[in-house]
Formats: C-alpha cells, structure tokens, sequence
DNA sequence: TGTACATCAGTGAACGCGCGTTCACTGATGTAC
DNA sequence: TGTACATCAGTGAACGCGCGTTCACTGATGTAC
C-alpha cells in the first residue's frame, strides 16, 4: 500500500491547537469549568498531557484562549442582531447580551473567571477589548438626553447584572414563578428588552 | 495552682465553630477564597482537621454558612443606609449595594459562587432568602411608574451588574482612566446613584 | 452529693485523589545550498 | 534533485502537591436517679 494507513495515527496532528480548543469549548459546555483540565483535553484530543502545555503553556492560558472564543462569538452576536437596530440600538444590545449569556452560560461564566485563567494571556486581551469596544459602540447608537458613556455605563450593567442573576437562577426563585408570568429563562430574557423602558 | 494554666489549651475550644467561621472570614478577605480550607481553617483555629468537618460537615458547608454571613451583613447594610431614605428607596438602594460589594469584595464573589459551597445549606437559603426579600422591599418603596416588580428586577439587575464589573475592573479600564472624570472604583460608585436617573 | 452512663467535642494518623507540570527523548517537517 | 541540519510537534514516565475526608479513638461535659 503506497497510501497511508487511515487508521495509523500521525506523529503530527496538523492542527492540534484547535483540536484541543474545540474538545474543552465542548467539555466546558456539557459539564462544566471543572471538567476542562489539561490532561482531559489532552485525552479527548487523543494525545499526551505534555502536547496542551506545548501550544498553551499552562493550563490558565488555555483558560484563557478559550474565554478569548467566547469574546469573540459574543462580539458575532452583538453584530448580528444589532445591525439593523436603529436608534435602538441600546435597548436591542441588553437583550442581544442576555441572549448570549442564556446561550452559552458556561462560556459567559468563564469569561469573567479571572481568578481561572491568565488574564493578560494576548489573545484574550484583545478579543476583550474588541469586545468591550464593541459592546461601547452599540449602547451610543440610540439617540437620548445624557452622558454617553454614562448611558453605555448603565446599559452595561444592566445587560451584565439581569444575566448573571438569571444563569444564577435567582430572580426566577425571588421574584418569578407559578402564575406570575415570569416563571422561565426565555420570558426574562424577553423582558430584558423592556426593562430598558421603566422609567424611575 | 487551683486555677486552670491559661497556656494549657483546654480539649473543648467553647466556642470553635464561630472561631473557625472568624478565621475562614478573615482569610477569604486577605487571601482570597482559595486559601480558605478545611485544614487552613483548622491551623488559623489551632485545631485538628477533623474538628471544622465535624462542625460543618463539609468544606462546601462550611462556605455556605460563610456566605449566610455575607447575606446577613448585606441586609445590615442596606437597612442602615436606607432606613430614611423616602421615596428614593430604589436609588440609594443600588449605591449601598456597591459600597457593600466594594466594601468586601471576596465575600461579594463567594456569594454567588454556586459552584464551590452548597447552595441548599439551610443557614445559607435562609440568609439569601432574607436579604433578597429586602432587596425587593426597598426597591419598591420609590414612587414612580410601571409595575414594581419590573422595577426591583430592574434595580436589582443594575446593581448587580455595575457591582460585578466594578470588581473586575472592567469598567474603569473600558470606559473610565485618566482624564476622564471616572478613575477609581470610589468615582463610579458615587455614580451609581446617578445611573437610576439616566433616561432612555 | 455521688455515681453511672450517654452524648458531645476534638484527636491525629492515614488514605487516595487526579491534577499540572517537567524532563529527556524521538519522530517528522521544512529549508539552505 | 539530494543531502545536511535546524526546528518544530508530540511522547510517556515521573514528580510532588496539599487537599478533603475517614476512622477508631479519647477527653470532657451534662444529666438522671
């Protein structure tokens, strides 16, 4: 046979950088942060535990590349349920995060995980901050009286706060449930867009 | 000598597990959540490893009854803060949230770190019950349109939010730094204050 | 006031755990000439 | 087109780690009679 064995596993893999990505993003998603560790990557990806240390270094800059993912496919979103938002564009962008953050709830933990992984790993920072910048950028485009930056200010904190407190399953148990209307994820993320109107 | 050596350490300590809660509070506000551990607990106590398990059960019981403190000194905060505050009950509300959450800031995290203490220990379901009744208490003592519920999730969710990104400093990096009016954690929560007047 | 006995509080040695990381190494690839 | 050699990618065995928890135990306290 002048052809190489399908089943002969290649000294090199050709892209084990993204394999290896693409094993934890799904083992993070299925059961949770504490399942990514170095040596289940390495296994799921079918190699040794030294190969991850080799294309990440730690196990805390793999953390790291992985929350750099989740940036970016946060930023993805934003841009695609925003861009034809209008003068809405703050109001659509909490319920565009809150969305995201429902979607991915593992992943959006991570990113803000900074005791886990190495905050100043360079991928990360710039998906970050091309995040950030992002996320700044869409809560101007709404047209209204104020500061800017304190209504990006508020309509970041909003989005941040009301999905955090939904992934911890709290306003559901304090404030929702049986006969109140707001009794699921989904019915909160939906009033998210509508918090944005209550006047104080 | 008919009075007991005060050198001698007595086999029963009176009063250990409030001594071993004392020591975890105190390493978790210096050291960070990780250092707090069954052992650590028991060397700062002058104990064996056994006896904080035998108070507690478990070290996710432990942190659960920890954190039933933080909730307790959450509720103390918010009802002397706010005990004359009128009509504006939902706005101070979002400011003594902050200065709680900035105030102490590891006890904040641990909090709602569901993965690391035992979310179903009673003290702790007790205490968070609690403090989230009176969340929305004072949320709702302010005089103002739409249904108040709406507007405790909406207070709530903005504090919430503006506190966790404070303690990550992302705001400031993002938005705030040199020059811009918002340098340090203090300006932004003087701010908070001002974000319940922010129109849309 | 004593005594017997149940219960509580804490001991200290030991176990197993899977982990991240290191190390000297080998297999494979690409490149200069 | 071939060859020498540097570089890159991955191996696999080993190390040390402090941890949470268990266990059979002992010291101390309180209570019934």
């Amino acid at each position: 046979m002048d052809h190489p064995d399908p089943q002969a596993k290649p000294y090199h893999h050709g892209d084990l950088r993204r394999a290896i990505l693409d094993a934890a993003e799904r083992m993070l998603a299925e059961e949770g942060l504490e399942a990514v560790t170095i040596r289940a990557c390495a296994r799921a990806a079918g190699v040794s535990p030294a190969a991850p240390i080799h294309h990440f270094g730690s196990l805390r800059d793999l953390l790291a590349v992985l929350a750099a993912r989740g940036f970016g496919q946060l930023v993805a979103r934003l841009d695609a349920d925003l861009s034809q938002s209008g003068h809405q564009g703050d109001r659509a962008l909490v319920g565009a995060y809150v969305a995201f953050a429902l979607s991915a709830p593992r992943m959006f933990d991570l990113m803000w995980r900074e005791d886990v992984l190495n905050p100043a790993q360079a991928e990360l920072v710039a998906a970050r901050s091309l995040a950030l910048g992002r996320l700044q950028f869409h809560s101007q485009t709404a047209i209204g009286e104020g500061d800017a930056r304190l209504r990006a200010i508020r309509s970041w904190s909003l989005a941040h706060g009301l999905a955090t407190l939904l992934l911890h399953g709290r306003i559901v148990t304090a404030l929702g449930g049986p006969g109140t209307g707001l009794e699921t994820k989904e019915d909160f993320a939906a009033l998210a867009y509508d918090l944005m109107f209550v006047r104080g």
